[in-house]
DNA sequence: GATAATATTGGCAGAATCTGCCAATAGGGG
DNA sequence: CCCCTATTGGCAGATTCTGCCAATATTATC
């Protein structure tokens, strides 16, 4: 992986649907070692996917908590069980481990504070073995992100 | 909006490089009144725009840490002043403001301890009105979805 | 329930883009 | 300095995009 690797990189953490014509121009290539190149780095699994950034207000979606979790055991079997559970909640977006205490980090999105109570009740406190949630509200976005730092 | 644009939302968030083809196959429509749906969306800004996912991993970026910062004052000069230097921070990939004594959680890629070390001294501690700050380290990732919930 | 007004659709065609192949070029090692 | 390998640029057939128009579906009004 080269610096033109990370040029190419970078415009499509820009705009995904980059057209490749367009791509290579921006990183002073012809069109076709610029899509062998985005082809490889796609199979290598450097470039893991694309997505459309949605505004989720627009969908009804105003509410943003973060839930620090902390389970009641840790054994491995508990831990997959867990996280099993939580890759197949549509409403948990994000699920980090957390140091200090083998805690997890969620983020979680609802449309309302009365879904988030509901989702809550119905849906996080059936997963087994968690001791205990703590939820924070986002009530304001500062800044939102797709372009890692760093390789210019 | 309706049914077809959620599901034209939902399969672009799947995939963002879907060609209209592709795409308007899949929710049952001809191409063109499909490309005149998505340009609606993006004008309309549901669409915020499109980003390649990439492995951080893969571009040396193994450390993702979450941080709680804490204002001295909360003044609206403040605020704002915080709030751009903030922006400006590439290794900072989120902001949120959160409820409880005006907080502020930010995500922050860096490619280890060391250069996160380094971030926050030499970055994060130059910003002004910064109280306090309380890093937490990701060690893994359980989870993460660009596929919002609801609207099926 | 019929009719008119409006919005949305599907099809078409020229323009642009994609993408695999091949010869030419650049870079590295002996 | 030459050879070997990796990468590039150009080409061309296939595919896709995209704006326009007539046809269809939807909604409001009576």
């Amino acid at each position: 992986m080269d610096s033109k690797d990370f040029q190419i990189i970078r415009e499509l953490q820009k705009d995904g649907r980059l057209s490749n014509q367009e791509l290579s121009e921006r990183v002073n290539l012809s069109p076709s070692p610029c899509l062998r190149r985005v082809r490889n780095l796609e199979k290598e699994g450097v470039i893991r996917g694309y997505a459309a950034i949605v505004d989720e207000p627009s969908l009804g979606l105003s509410v943003t908590a973060f839930v620090r979790v902390t389970l009641e055991r840790h054994t491995e079997e508990t831990t997959r069980e867990f996280e099993d559970s939580i890759r197949r909640i549509d409403e948990i977006l994000d699920c980090y481990v957390m140091t200090g205490g083998s805690d997890y980090l969620l983020r979680v999105i609802a449309p309302d504070l009365q879904s988030y109570e509901r989702f809550v009740r119905e849906r996080l406190h059936k997963v087994k073995a968690i001791a205990s949630i703590d939820t924070g509200f986002a009530y304001g976005v500062v800044k939102r992100s797709t372009l890692l730092p760093y390789p210019v």
